[in-house]
DNA sequence: GTCTATACCCTGATAGAC
DNA sequence: GTCTATCAGGGTATAGAC
């Protein structure tokens, strides 16, 4: 069934922008028609309710960081930490592009809808989840140059861990001070791993959440 | 001038954790209202506009940060590595005592109305940069047990880093693997950072921007 | 300082012609 | 598929008595 017309991407990918921009709760339908050029009635052909734009907006957003993000990146280099660090890398390139008015491009969304929208925040889940695999596949690839035994999908965890929250604090500050620094950190992190006899000793590495964590004097109260 | 109602209070603390739960443009004055126990009346009394709450629930924030977590963290232990992790391991309980439905208390919130509103964003900058000159802080107590020529302000930035998104993912993916996991790493970074003979080489650490990033392939398009 | 009542606009969504 | 016109409801904010 070929589409005759391009109406339904282009309320996406704006919507798309939009949402990234300023959150999906200040976006409203109207902004999203008139930036896309079209109405009301177009609008409500394509998605019965403005929810339903969000789940298109969110496959899109995947679509578009595995051709644009990770599928370059990984073709760049086929040194696993490199790759990694080229994700980074590309989103310290799109951040400075937009003057840090655009963020993580699933990340502020997936905190803002979290409570509110249980099947969105799923679906995100599982985006992040891909990554994750994605990310530790490049450790896999990685062999010994990694110390034996360790937490290859921590890592990634860890990694992406970095990279979300970089991005964050280069948005909110309006600079570059806290992203690079993380980078340069992570780097050296490999560095350090690889460097021989930089793993010989303890044994504690909880990454499942065994038990439940240990009392702790800090209290933060009911806010 | 000594405060006859608490009612101002009330109105802070409860929008407070609705911003944080649901996010600022989520959250009607109505229901902050109604969950207070005021009225409309008292509200704008306090209050000209609903941004200017927003200011006063950030300044709450931030004591209350203050005072239940970075305290309580340093009073807990002197050594410079164990105090921030304690204050992750604050927000690992956090997460777990509110089910996951807490972010950070900030962090998602300064993604949200980053565009909006300026000036709120340049204040969770401001207490960004406190954070980061208290942990920096830490740092600098820990003397030689870190690298000579450490960079303990980037070192700073990227503990922050990780703890935002690893707040981030466990409040997305509602548990606590990859916070578990980015804790994990962090400590064994620090662990590796001791080690003797751990930075002998290299002299690359970009913390400020100093030049323009290296082109990269990776292109995202304008979405 | 707190109450009730209400103004008024903007939002998501609908109706129906073309 | 797209248009115009419109609705119902909830949003922030105001008025004025107490």
């Amino acid at each position: 069934m070929p589409r005759r017309t391009n109406t339904r991407e282009r309320l996406i990918t704006t919507a798309a922008e939009l949402f990234w921009r300023q959150g999906y709760a200040q976006t409203g339908v109207n902004e999203i028609m008139q930036q896309a050029k079209t109405t009301s009635g177009s609008f409500y052909h394509f998605f019965p309710t403005k929810d339903d734009l969000l789940l298109a907006v969110v496959d899109h957003v995947a679509d578009i960081l595995e051709t644009d993000v990770f599928g370059p990146s990984e073709e760049r280099t086929t040194d696993p930490f490199e790759r990694i660090l080229a994700v980074m890398e590309a989103s310290r390139r799109h951040l400075v592009e937009h003057d840090f008015s655009l963020g993580s491009p699933l990340g502020s969304l997936a905190a803002e809808i979290s409570e509110s929208h249980p099947a969105v925040r799923q679906r995100i889940a599982g985006l992040f989840e891909q990554w994750i695999d994605r990310i530790r596949g490049y450790f896999s690839e990685a062999g010994n140059r990694l110390p034996a035994g360790i937490d290859r999908d921590g890592l990634a965890r860890f990694a992406l861990s970095i990279l979300e929250g970089a991005i964050l604090q280069a948005r909110v500050e309006r600079n570059l001070a806290a992203f690079d620094a993380s980078v340069a950190e992570l780097r050296r992190h490999f560095q350090l791993l690889e460097q021989p006899g930089a793993f010989e000793r303890r044994r504690e590495t909880p990454t499942q959440p065994s038990a439940q964590p240990e009392t702790t004097t800090a209290d933060w109260r009911a806010w």
